[in-house]
DNA sequence: CAAAATCAAGCAAAGTCGTGCAAATATGTT
DNA sequence: AACATATTTGCACGACTTTGCTTGATTTTG
């Protein structure tokens, strides 16, 4: 395993879980504490993360006075950020009002809900409860949850309960999260359940978007969906660079930067 | 557990409910009472907490002593808080290792699944999008969501979906919330919608349980769900006076305090 | 006052950390 | 291709931290 690779794992596993084991990862991609443990102390460094007895935690929740590492840090955290969050906006302009859209769970589409006005008049359908929640503070949206049984790593519904509440629904636009966007092996996600879903969305929407950050560009999940262009459009980062969209491109996937 | 972690979650847990019983959390978090009592002396060094015989309480309530009417109000506040979590306590109790439990959604529910033990194995089944977020957290827990339009000054689901989603199951116990506890008028609620599937939840649980808080009681909302003698017990406040409880009694309620 | 609960201090076992070192693997140069 | 240089990784070692337990002091409660 690359170091680089894991040490993106590393932020990846604290954004998601909030902290980090050196232990567990150790064990769960079988290289000695030791390594983690200096893939840790560079991390916290570059002021990445903050390095506790045990792990590691974001440095966000950390509770402590303001060293200079940290203004760099918070300033490449936001930079991280407001990409994502352009993203979302330009999503979020993509719905227009009195629609029926479906919004997948993930971060990138909560993205996409923080960036919906307060005054739009829509339907959302989701399985996430998180995104669910989000949208209480929109008075003028309402909200369809599916449910089922609740698949914690993603904080989706999956099973054979959603899949059934999903047939019976038809939607204008469904946005697509993914874990894995490329060229030759398509549109992809790290469980296998959530795949099925995702193409029983995909079945019932008259169009299907997918958000995809820069991170998720050029890489591969264990489950693949579909191919690129069987989906209406990939929205992605402005830094991704000409030939990179080219080669999405000659596959014929209509693929957009924001 | 990381050390610094379960600090947070002190401090996090000293916000929710006014107060840090030492015991308590030993208890829920599965750590000798010496650990918390540790973390407590170092927060109170840090001069996050005030260490009081038992535990904790936050250093706000402790530095009020100048207005005195402030401090009343406040006190007051904190004693709510605390009763609430009191009853989340108590009821958290009654869950069993293994069983199938429904809870409803509001704030008293809230604090149930706030005060569950890590290490719980249960199904807990809700239509609460609040409720199956808190619940990622328990990695035994297994959660199922049933689906719906969103309901969204309770922040739950209602419909036809969610009675039809209802019908198909069976509970051991339903933590039913109310918004309303009347001797004469019976269990009540705000909304319609919600008391349709209050009594459906009920129809398919072995078990129900009401959590009411000092402030519902003696209260009746417009949508009547049941009378107070058709649920299995009654949880309410131990600030509630022994003459309201006898007025309970006399109808055959089974209401308690804790 | 006396029983029960809570507390602090000290101790030993287990876990975690940093450093130095050597083997294995990449990278660059002749 | 052969060689030198740099990077990465796992291991060993001693130092440090965390944790639960014991003991005896202190506080709370009836």
């Amino acid at each position: 395993m690359l170091t680089s690779q894991r040490k993106h794992l590393i932020l990846e596993s604290l954004r998601d879980n909030g902290q980090i084991v050196a232990k567990e990862l150790s064990l769960q991609w079988e290289v000695s504490e030791d390594t983690i443990r200096r893939d840790l102390r560079e991390l916290a460094q570059e002021g990445l993360l903050q390095r506790v007895h045990g792990g590691a935690m974001p440095t966000t929740t950390a509770k402590l006075a303001s060293s200079p590492a940290m203004v760099d840090l918070k300033g490449r955290q936001k930079l991280a950020q407001h990409s994502k969050s352009k993203l979302g906006q330009a999503a979020a302009k993509l719905i227009k009002p009195g629609q029926v859209v479906f919004i997948d769970g993930g971060t990138t589409n909560a993205q996409l809900v923080k960036n919906l006005p307060l005054s739009l008049r829509a339907t959302v359908i989701t399985h996430s409860p998180t995104i669910a929640v989000a949208l209480i503070e929109h008075p003028e949206i309402e909200v369809v949850i599916i449910g089922g049984k609740l698949f914690k790593h993603s904080a989706v519904t999956v099973g054979a309960a959603a899949l059934d509440a999903i047939s019976r629904i038809r939607t204008d636009t469904y946005f697509m999260g993914v874990t894995g966007v490329h060229a030759e092996v398509g549109l992809s996600t790290g469980d296998l359940e959530e795949s099925y879903i995702k193409r029983a969305l995909q079945a019932v929407a008259a169009n299907t978007i997918v958000l995809a950050s820069a991170d998720k560009i050029d890489t591969a999940s264990p489950y693949i969906i579909c191919q690129c262009q069987q989906v209406n459009m990939i929205l992605t980062d402005a830094t991704i660079g000409d030939e990179t969209i080219n080669s999405y491109k000659e596959q014929k996937a209509n693929i957009k930067r924001v």
